[in-house]
RNA sequence: GGAGAGGUGGCUGAGUGGUCGAAAGCAGCGGUUUGCUAAACCGUCGUAGGGCCUUAAAGCUCUACCGGGGGUUCGAAUCCCCCCCUCUCCGCCA
């Protein structure tokens, strides 16, 4: 969502640069929805202070006991009249809203234009992909071997693309919860939170996963809530419709929560293992900026989510996403991907991103610094996605015999230093 | 889930269907006084969207907003209906 004014005035070089993503944003449209829906504001406006005077009138016409029965008909007249006007301005007020709401954020200039994952731009690398003397497998293989993954049972249970995890690889699910509570909380300077897991529609259009992603949320039959897809959501919307203190900021949050996400049109990819499920946990972190220091912020978070890996001993690599490939909400976005040797490859683990006031003005989030009152800038990113951390110790780890390493890091939480 | 009470500006809190965008107090902001602080006094102080005027800001003006949505009326914070939330009591429950 776009501040109006900016938005009109600016609209052809915003259309150009939102080409690059790509969207087509119809100028010619735009304008005429907006001539329009001013034009029947000003009609209907205009007719309502009339009234208002009006009815003024009959007032004082009474209290000076004068029979006001034929200026109460007219005024009448014109109350049916506005009705009609409202409904039409109304639906193009509608129509424009949703028009705007449909509109994607604005690249940061640092953002290299292409169209899809090729063209993302690696910015660091760390460690290296761990040398095997035999043939890495992958972690729906090792998994169900070593009896800590079970797919029949959670399709049993509930259908595919759910598991259960078992025993130790229960335990290091949870371990690998604490550790990174723990890391962000001690470390990095953030605060736990622990919000619902289920939101209700308005917090979802605030931060952008509605009106255009329904597709992706599974939502409570005969309710207005719906599972989180992320912890972003619930935690992002803690401020919505409230004034933070702009000299407090950042504010800067952590909360593990659950993922539920439907991945509707995603069938076909990622289908084996735990790389894409209908849920997944997640570790989530999430900022309140001040406009001016907000790319500062998106390095500091994706530092300290780049952290986890590095004291896991998990080799990754950072990339900026290219405009083709970052969400609808965000102005830049970095992905961290690790690396996978059951895949031979870096996978995704947690996506950093600066909203800028995208986010915040849908769902207004202010800053107060004097008088002056003015949107926040909000970030945010995984740190990371618990399960796919637990895929990459897995893989990463694994011995010969088919058992698993736990890092250094993990063992206080795990309380053993082998799986097996 | 049942019964009752309530939801008004940053906060507290008034508000007989008509000059109420809304009293008053606190907080905030500007100023006067004061050696400084405090106090006192004066002024100012909501948000959003239009229009006019501007390069812009400012300014002037209109409309809407008193939990949300409908309705009655010439006119609704005030009356009616539905929904949401909070509090108290009861029931159920991890």
């Amino acid at each position: 969502m776009y501040d109006l004014s900016f938005f009109r005035n600016n609209l052809d070089a915003i259309a150009q640069r939102l080409a690059d993503r790509p969207f087509l944003l119809d100028v010619e449209a735009f304008r005429k929805l907006d001539a329009d829906r001013r034009a029947a504001l000003t009609e209907s406006e205009q007719l309502k202070a009339r009234r208002n005077a009006e009815s003024q009138e009959i007032a004082k016409l009474r209290k000076a006991g004068a029979d006001t029965a034929e200026k109460q008909a007219e005024v009448r007249h014109i109350g049916e009249k506005i009705a009609a006007l409202d409904q039409n301005a109304s639906e193009l007020d509608e129509a424009f809203r949703q028009l705007m709401a449909g509109v994607p954020n604005l690249p940061h200039e640092s953002v290299p234009t292409g169209r899809g994952p090729e063209d993302n731009v690696e910015v660091r690398r760390w460690g290296n992909p761990p040398p095997f003397s035999f043939e890495p497998k992958a972690h729906w293989d090792l998994g169900p071997a070593l009896g800590i993954l079970d797919f029949e049972r959670a399709a049993k249970i509930t259908g595919a693309r759910f598991v259960v995890y078992w025993d130790l690889g229960a335990k290091l699910e949870r371990a690998l919860i604490n550790f990174m509570l723990d890391v962000h909380t001690k470390q990095h300077g953030y605060k736990e939170v622990l919000p619902p897991f289920m939101v209700n529609s308005a917090s979802l259009y605030g931060t952008g996963q509605l009106p255009k992603f329904g597709a992706d949320l599974f939502k409570i039959e005969g309710t207005d809530y719906y599972l989180i897809p992320t912890a972003e959501v619930p935690v992002t919307n803690l401020y919505r419709e409230e004034t933070l203190d702009m000299d407090a900021l950042p504010v800067s949050l952590c909360a593990y929560t659950p993922c539920f996400r439907s991945e509707a049109g995603s069938y076909g990819r990622d289908v084996r293992g735990i790389i894409r499920q209908h849920q997944f946990q997640k570790v989530e972190l999430v900022k309140f900026s001040k406009p001016e220091s907000s790319y500062d912020e998106l390095e500091k978070l994706t530092r300290d989510a780049e952290d986890i890996l590095v004291r896991l001993g998990l080799p990754y690599r950072t990339v900026v996403l290219c405009t083709g490939d970052m969400s609808a909400s965000s102005a830049k976005t970095y992905d961290l991907e690790v690396w996978l040797p059951g895949q031979n490859a870096y996978k995704e683990i947690s996506s950093c991103s600066n909203f800028e006031a995208y986010q915040a003005r849908r769902a207004s989030i202010r800053g107060r610094s004097g008088k002056k009152t003015e949107f926040v800038h909000t970030l945010n990113g995984s740190g990371l996605a618990v399960g796919r951390t637990w895929v990459a110790i897995v893989e990463n780890y694994q011995q010969a015999d088919g058992s698993v390493v736990v890092p250094e890091a993990l063992r206080p939480y795990l309380g053993v230093e082998v799986i097996c």
